[in-house]
DNA sequence: TCAAAAGTGTTGAAACTACACCCATGA
DNA sequence: TCATGGGTGTAGTTTCAACACTTTTGA
């Protein structure tokens, strides 16, 4: 074995949510080299005996001062290219897709370095440290690709929504504008997507809608078509 | 850095063809321990300045002796978990799926190990070494999903093709039967997908058939659904 | 009363399925 | 001539997009 080269391993998030009808990713400024001040995505190390997917959450809370489960965490896949870090060690990252729901607290309460919520297109317009931009893309689309056949947009809902707050979450992700009543119709026909709990939202203008909760499909028939 | 741990890193590549009519799978009997006499998926570790795709083919030319470039490779994802791999290092593997057309020449010419091409059904019947049954499963079930909405079908076939071969493709790692005359009808009216090459085949029975070409569609529309 | 959002109805277009049917070859 | 696989036609069904329309609330 000590034939083989070592190499170091880290995890990298994509951490996904929806603020002020915006989709926003978390970022954490970089204090030192490499890369210093630019935009990074949150990760770190994996430890020893610790299995990838409790890495990716381990780095999310640590880094974040997220303390929730995130509702939906896959893993995107690995990053390896020889000189994707410019320190002289081999570096391979495992990259982590999350989502989450708005959170009422805003991130970095805790002692979390500088973990900022900074909205899709001010993060792709600047050049991110090492080959984040190239992994932010990827989780982008593996997002926006899922929204369609998977129940992906709940995890960016709480446990109740309405169905108008699970199209602005297509419309925020996809930047499309999508027909009310049909996707009313697409969402409550897709077998297992949502089940209504029989309350109602209340506040809001127009008429009150009916509330929802996941369903338990995991894949969508028929799918919500972009 | 050295406050971390290093880990080794392998690649592990789930080859798919059709054979016989038949799926198969490119598998490697273990000559040595761990899991010694089991069958394994190809791979091996990366290098110290490799790419992670350039180590997926480096091991399938020299773990099998197929100098082919793989029609298509794409990389599956990582398996870390802790005890995955008996020895006492941590070791993570990047799994890779590559398809490749039926091969006039069987594996194993040069001195390759004791490559063999194994029907799936085989190889899912019986106890893999580490974790590669569960990466098998992985890269089948992407391989399969993938027939629907991607030009992916073509790589089991050689340049030129029937309709009626691309067919067969279907069926066979679908396990499903198709319609003729309908496939006949999505195939050739999916944009980009397939393009005449205005050849004919002969040799086969019943009235020849047009000769057809990859085209240069990335993803259907509308899709090949099962 | 009006604006806004929820939700239903309807209609024409597109896609899919099933299957009848013709075509061109080898045996 | 017959069996076999290639390929087109067609009719009925399902799905989908567009949009008119009703419902129910807050302002």
């Amino acid at each position: 074995m000590a034939d083989y080269p070592p190499v170091y391993v880290t995890v990298d998030v994509v951490v996904l949510t929806i603020r002020d009808d915006t989709l926003q990713a978390l970022a954490i400024r970089r204090g030192g080299p490499p890369y210093k001040g630019r935009w990074a995505l949150p990760g770190g190390f994996v430890q020893q005996r610790e299995d990838l997917p409790d890495a990716a959450r381990r780095e999310l809370a640590e880094e974040t001062g997220i303390e929730v489960e995130p509702a939906h965490l896959e893993q995107l896949g690995s990053y390896g290219a020889p000189r994707r870090d410019p320190r002289p060690d081999r570096i391979i990252s495992v990259a982590y897709l999350a989502v989450l729901p708005d959170l009422p607290d805003p991130v970095g309460g805790t002692d979390a370095a500088s973990a900022h919520w900074v909205p899709i297109d001010e993060l792709t317009a600047r050049p991110l440290a090492f080959d984040h931009a190239e992994i932010l893309a990827d989780g982008l689309e593996r997002a926006r690709a899922k929204l369609e056949y998977s129940p992906l947009a709940t995890a960016f809902c709480g446990d109740r929504f309405t169905i108008g707050q699970l199209r602005r979450v297509y419309e925020v992700v996809w930047s499309a504008r999508l027909d009310p009543s049909n996707f009313h119709r697409k969402v409550t026909g897709a077998e297992g997507f949502v089940v209504p709990t029989g309350e109602r939202a209340t506040g809001g203008r127009g008429r009150p809608a009916e509330l929802y909760q996941r369903g338990s499909a995991t894949v969508l028939h028929p799918a919500i078509l972009r």
